[in-house]
DNA sequence: CGACACGTTGAGGGCACTCAATAGTGGTGG
DNA sequence: CCACCACTATTGAGTGCCCTCAACGTGTCG
């Protein structure tokens, strides 16, 4: 795969009978014109272990994407977005399985055919690595959330990135949309449900969230949700370290 | 990144004075041509956060990578061994610290060099990405450890993790090298350094493993220990899957 | 209104952590 | 050769955070 040269990108486009001037330049843009398949909420797109036939493309919706133990100990690795794709990093079979959580719609690529769209674009390549690199990146503060934090900090950790995630999609969002229940919040979390639900009024008590309705909640405080995540490092922090802080959140960043 | 031309290559062969007709063909190859250096156990590679000016390749020793909190909290994402990249997973800065556990050769191509070499060849492009995708599966099996195995569950999985891992690069091995310290495998496992003993003392004291010296141990029941590890889904497994795990195993798998 | 799923709150227990002491291990120098 | 030290690992006692088990709210559907 990756292969690259004049004749076969020549081969390509004929093939799919598109206009050789209009090629796609970015990922987005290579799946628009695949159809678009609906997922109701807890219907699964693939299963972990199924041979890997396809890469899909979320559109709309949030998934989850989990592995189970044999003995039914549930771990959620992660929740995709619009923007994401899904099923990139295999061998031949899924590594795990994905699920919608909200009524979802993607698009799909045989994993030939990406593999050949992705080998002959040089647009496209560096695309596909960056949102590996940023998979990787979101595993590995996974691990560090999983492995040292307590309670309150994963579930603040949680918030911020989901708040992030929201930011970068969509508007300004002082209202945080949480479409998982709080047993998926408990499996990507490594907690029961019952300590996020306690977790989750702690904070509310403390006046740092405000819940709106069950599935959101508004950031009153994000400066010491920030703090309370692990990622406050207010006592160590340079002016520097702050002064990027609040280039990054302008709006939040007051102390409190 | 990822961009290609003939031109660029052509460029890029005259500057090395390589013949053009000896291609590299593996990663490791590739590497190869490149000078070795050598780092103590203790020393860095490069620092999370710094800017990630160059990919690795080891060929000698056993490296780990590992985030630090703010407040000193340490996790280990993983331990590097001979024939492992260091640094591909990266935007502009290293994701994580690296750093030798043992004397370590290693080998190193410049950031933009490296990536010249995988966009020129159509051999090397699916191997980096294999090894992403590997890198990324045990990420995901890391979390599962981390979020809900027990502390017995973490060390069975840990040794069995090492074990298929010193397989994979050397001969037939029953003594299982782990030239970590206990501080490395509590970090590593999201456990303390105590509990790691205990756990270690306790698979001694059940017979499933026998230690040699501090840093190695023999397993003496690898099924045991399989089912220690939360792998072992005997109760459900069916034959299919045993046969899969003898054919893995041979000498191993016995019923004890 | 009842059934059901989901979420919250409470009481109690257990696993892993904390704190502390002891025991190996390896290196250095008298 | 052994005393001495620094470092690492083991073992023990007690605590605490989160889990388990259970009951009670809350929201949504027929």
């Amino acid at each position: 795969m990756f292969t690259e040269s004049a004749m076969s990108r020549q081969t390509r486009v004929v093939a799919d009978f598109a206009p050789p001037c209009h090629q796609p330049s970015t990922i987005e843009e290579l799946f628009s014109k695949q159809m678009a398949e609906r997922f109701e909420a807890g219907s699964a797109v693939f299963w972990e272990g199924d041979t890997a036939s396809h890469v899909f493309a979320v559109t709309e919706g949030v998934l989850r994407i989990f592995k189970i133990m044999s003995d039914g100990r549930r771990v959620i690795t992660g929740f995709v977005y619009p923007g994401d794709l899904l099923g990139v990093s295999l061998r031949d079979s899924y590594l795990y399985t994905a699920e919608a959580v909200t009524t979802a719609r993607v698009r799909r690529f045989g994993r030939t055919r990406f593999q050949d769209e992705i080998n002959h674009s040089p647009d496209l390549r560096p695309q596909l690595f960056a949102q590996l690199c940023d998979e990787m990146a979101a595993a590995q503060d996974q691990m560090v959330l999983l492995a040292r934090k307590s309670a309150e900090e994963r579930v603040s950790s949680f918030l911020l990135v989901i708040m992030r995630r929201l930011r970068r999609e969509q508007q300004e969002q002082p209202v945080i949309e949480l479409p998982m229940t709080r047993q998926d919040m408990a499996d990507y979390l490594g907690l029961t449900i019952e300590t996020v639900s306690r977790t989750m009024t702690k904070l509310t008590t403390c006046g740092v969230i405000a819940p709106t309705g069950r599935h959101a909640v508004v950031i009153k405080r994000l400066a010491k949700l920030l703090v309370l995540a692990g990622e406050g490092d207010v006592g160590y922090a340079s002016d520097e370290t702050n002064s990027i802080r609040r280039a990054v959140w302008p709006e939040y960043y007051t102390a409190q």
